[in-house]
DNA sequence: CTGAAAGCGCTAACAA
DNA sequence: TTGTTAGCGCTTTCAG
């Protein structure tokens, strides 16, 4: 008898919808109404001791879970702060992410994610999905978007945060290192090591316009340099992997008879290059010096162990972090800028 | 003036209020019902093509992005599947996440990521988020879960996918390899180069099952050996880094005087095993062989190139999402086992 | 094929 | 402090 009315309220007709216990129940349980359970779910110290316990008590002998999709319709913005990166496969990006994540998940927000694989028409797509969850905020990789993209998110008025560079005007707010003074120190390294002949390995710069802009930074700083200095760009179209350090070591050699300074445009193309030299002769450092970007894992480990530099993907994603909260906290500095420079670091060590 | 303007649309005073453009302005513009648009959206052929063309027109002029934490709630599931690793900043998982994510966007699902860091409790509260938004599928990383987030997720009615191993009873359904047989296989590939001497480097073990799983299939099967062979465990604590890698060689070779043979529990161990060898003056594979797990990157490319063991993560990305979609299709075979083995292949290269 | 109507579960004024 | 009252924007029967 009780078991069958019971269920006959809670499962309605068609689709087994699953009878999800609701805010309702709760309420109905703890004898009070679903505004103060609500009311109790934000902000628990406003509602009397006495409720709060009968709230807490139901809560849980229900084995209640809110439902945020609920809530963020009502609210009209989500709990959701929606991550566009290139690529997630990326250790950069991945090590920024996870760092957000962490920090937003304390505060009770979730974190979608999407990658673009460097095209701004596949931004622009996960933008628009990104928009359709009303999130709390949208962080996106690098200030270069198209103008649909920047339309968009001008338009809707969330928080949006650009990471991973600065040195333009941010839609909003944004948080990273300038990439030309990255190629910068790393040519003043070398040419301070007495290297004249140098060469910048990148890949995938047609897309990757940071790496681009530390390419270009480079070549920049050879030309300003006291004494001549030549200085050549080699792009491989792939992915930068291992293996593109390699094919590139050998193109570099190849084009550049008295190659003695090279600079990668990441720790795993350096990495490449070094397995590359070892396997053709070329003496690291005596011969060729070689400069990596991103200070990975294996970058102090490895035979000699890798100069490079370090942008501090952590920090990064701490920052990001941090203005997402202000702004949603509606404590955006008037005075303070929302652009910062977590800068970068040249780590000296045995490949240079 | 125009400045100011633009300033004061861009910046709604307090909270984000708002005007987003519905549906019901697209309906009201196209000169028919909300529901025919809604219609429309999802099935754009159940429409007559006259409407269907002025509602495309509409939408386009109005510029309307759908609402689909409104959609979620009415439809009572929302099209976002929630994924839980350990760790993002593990290419592991981010490969697999990165393949799940490409494959559900294409069927205009979001992913929703979470990172465990191995605690089992951490997971439970992932998951516990995870179900607030009534999401259309749940991927958990492995067979090992609190009673009580197993107690959750099968209460919930939604699928569930536990990737990365199987082997085990799962909750739903699972996609992933056998983590003992890939460590007897790495021990028989040793076995049969003549190895007797063997060690097993890994890191994380209390809390990685899967790494311990891996371990132990490797210690059985050098006791089920033709020929008498010995084999220990080396666990570093902490996380599986290049740098951990270098600390358990060291570690090895104290405690195992006539070693010649390695396994490690992946090939970030691996590589710095590698390089610690080379500076010890270990030559590899001649007094010892090595093998690692994972087949990154850099392990084809490395010197000598690294025999490892790949479990192809994008493979089982690829079927996690081909599950995810059958089921929320409806398609679930009732034949057909839920659970994918996607297996493993042994890589031979030099370091063996 | 199209439209009207009834919520989905929750938040946020506002009133008490 | 608590309860009442409206919706949030969309999906989904069910009629027409």
């Amino acid at each position: 008898m009780d078991a069958s009315s019971d269920l006959q309220n809670r499962v309605p007709r068609k689709r087994r919808k699953m009878q999800r216990v609701t805010m309702m129940d709760v309420a109905k349980l703890a004898q009070v109404s679903p505004s103060t359970v609500s009311l109790y779910l934000r902000k628990p110290g406003a509602v009397s001791p006495a409720a709060g316990q009968e709230i807490a008590r139901a809560i849980s002998t229900l084995g209640y879970v809110p439902n945020l999709v609920a809530g963020g319709l009502a609210a009209a913005s989500s709990k959701v702060v929606s991550i566009i990166v290139p690529s997630i496969r990326n250790a950069f990006f991945a090590e920024t992410v996870s760092t957000i994540q962490s920090e937003l998940s304390a505060e009770g927000l979730q974190v979608i994610l999407g990658h673009s694989e460097y095209g701004e028409d596949q931004e622009e797509a996960l933008v628009r999905t990104a928009l359709s969850w009303a999130p709390a905020a949208v962080v996106l990789t690098g200030l270069s978007h198209n103008a649909e993209t920047r339309k968009l998110l001008q338009a809707s008025g969330v928080p949006v945060v650009e990471m991973w560079e600065i040195g333009g005007k941010p839609i909003d707010m944004a948080v990273g290192f300038s990439h030309p003074q990255v190629g910068a120190s790393a040519a003043r390294h070398l040419l301070s090591k007495g290297r004249r002949s140098l060469a910048f390995l990148g890949a995938r710069m047609q897309e990757d316009h940071r790496a681009a802009k530390r390419a270009s930074g480079f070549a920049e700083e050879t030309k300003r340099a006291a004494e001549p200095a030549t200085c050549e760009i080699i792009n491989h179209p792939g992915a930068a992997t291992v293996e593109a350090g390699s094919l590139l070591l050998n193109r570099a050699l190849r084009q550049i008879p008295n190659l003695d300074g090279i600079v990668c445009s990441n720790d795993l193309i350096a990495l490449g290059a070094l397995f590359e030299c070892q396997r053709q002769g070329v003496a690291v450092p005596e011969r060729v010096s070689l400069v990596g970007f991103g200070d990975l894992d294996f970058s102090a480990s490895c035979i000699p162990s890798l100069t490079t530099i370090r942008p501090s993907g952590d920090l990064i994603g701490r920052e990001v972090a941090r203005l997402i909260l202000a702004s949603i906290h509606g404590e955006r500095p008037e005075g303070t800028s929302l652009v910062v420079d977590t800068g970068h670091v040249l780590i000296e060590r045995r490949s240079s």
